[in-house]
DNA sequence: GGCCCATGTCCGAAATACCAGACTACAGTT
DNA sequence: AACTGTAGTCTGGTATTTCGGACATGGGCC
């Protein structure tokens, strides 16, 4: 009563989107105590909501430790999403070709409000792999993609959509607004975007657009390479890329 | 309390549990009256649940069609589920990979009580695919994977664990107990099983089985071809499975 | 045995979410 | 303009759920 009481909010379930939620942002299996302490929860309420949601088999419950994690519902429900977005739909089996033919750890990235999204990632073959979760968000600026998600906004537009602690790197260097837009335009001429040691210094990753009939940057696709690789190899890529967006663009 | 009230459960969220599962049953964006009526629940409990899973991002409002369905959240979420199974995190970049390279349709599947379920699905890159979706489950007997799924059981112990219908086929025909057990023989020792015209009359499957060291089948990896794939084709595809396998069955 | 700690269940008073149904708004039809 | 149907919001009283805390159980340790 004495905060904001939104009407019309089912606010019974709140407790389990705080659960999964918790459990999402923890990353790993959970002693029910825990989720119970770590999210202010009552703990008989956390039992009776896990004992609820493993019938459902919105959870599993691991007997051997004690745990719980998303379980197989949510695995249907992710798939069900996948399909329904016919972008993503038909961008799965292309990353994963992209992923599986050249062997580097490829993605399918949008804009999610002011920020940059991993949609779809299929790891590469390296020993080491250089991959990031999906649903994972950074900032604008610190990516290839980013460079090209944005290339329909001016100056202006782009120093209010993005926030200005969004320009400052993981390792505390700034990149100038003037760069920025610089490497946008190079980006939005050759068609693709190439960024090396920004989020991290052994890494380059390369973009290529994915457009919409307006000619609106919608997603790219890219692969997320070791800093070293040659210019030929580069090169070899980004047609391949080039190609995969081409399919994405203009659509059946 | 006329009906079995089982303790400890939070029966609250039976209600978002029911959403999400009639959405999942319709497989497509629905208009928020429809629920409501096709649930059974109250319209107005309906439309405060669809507010506040709009909001948490667990369902998407389509406003041109005024329809819901799931939303990125639940991708997040299967992400997190997929990821924490070790083999399957392991068999996704595989199957990916197999899909890419044959160009054919492969699946991860695994037993689901005594169903088989389709786990992973990379589509192949025919014009007219042969797929199936995520999640699907279907009677152990009309699948080559099945065969090798329940290949430690006894015959006594198959008649028990399979349900008698399960042995009918979608166009009625029924398969004997001993045909199939005939059939689990053989796939056990040649190490691949392969069944034609069994859920339709116009796809072949070949499965392999991922065996955990005790040497119980826990998974296979397949591929859904068309009947008239040659032998010598079907011949590398089930090596190349095998390969698969292999990287699967004795991990890191 | 006695103690401690953790997991899990149970209870009932107090809090609050559910939901029938009224209401607004808008669009199409007669 | 009156009527009908659909989409969505709002309200209040009560039936339901929540949750603090007690209780039960089962190690592990001295």
């Amino acid at each position: 009563m004495n905060e904001t009481t939104p009407t019309g909010r089912a606010r019974g379930i709140d407790r389990v989107i705080a659960l999964m939620d918790h459990l999402h942002r923890r990353r790993a299996p959970t002693r029910i105590a825990d989720l119970a302490r770590d999210s202010g929860m009552p703990r008989s309420t956390v039992y009776e909501l896990v004992n609820t949601l493993v019938d459902a088999r919105w959870l599993d419950f691991r007997e051997t430790e004690g745990t719980v994690y998303f379980g197989p519902a949510m695995h249907y429900f992710g798939n069900d999403y996948l399909d329904s977005i016919d972008l993503i739909r038909k961008a799965r089996g292309e990353v994963a070709q992209l992923a599986a033919s050249v062997g580097e750890t490829a993605q399918l990235c949008m804009l999610d409000g002011n920020k940059y999204l991993v949609v779809l990632n299929e790891a590469g073959r390296r020993m080491f792999r250089i991959s990031s979760d999906v649903g994972v968000k950074v900032p604008i600026p610190w990516t290839a993609s980013g460079r090209l998600l944005v290339d329909h906004m001016s100056p202006d537009e782009i120093r209010d959509f993005i926030p200005e602690d969004d320009f400052v790197l993981p390792d505390g260097r700034r990149i100038g607004i003037d760069e920025f837009m610089g490497d946008m335009a190079t980006a939005h001429a050759r068609g693709f975007s190439r960024t090396t040691g920004l989020v991290d210094r052994f890494t380059t990753c390369l973009a290529v657009p994915v457009r919409d009939l307006a000619g609106r940057c919608v997603a790219t696709v890219c692969f997320v390479v070791p800093a070293e690789t040659t210019a030929e190899e580069q090169a070899t890529m980004i047609a391949t890329l080039q190609d995969c967006a081409a399919r994405l663009t203009f659509p059946a």
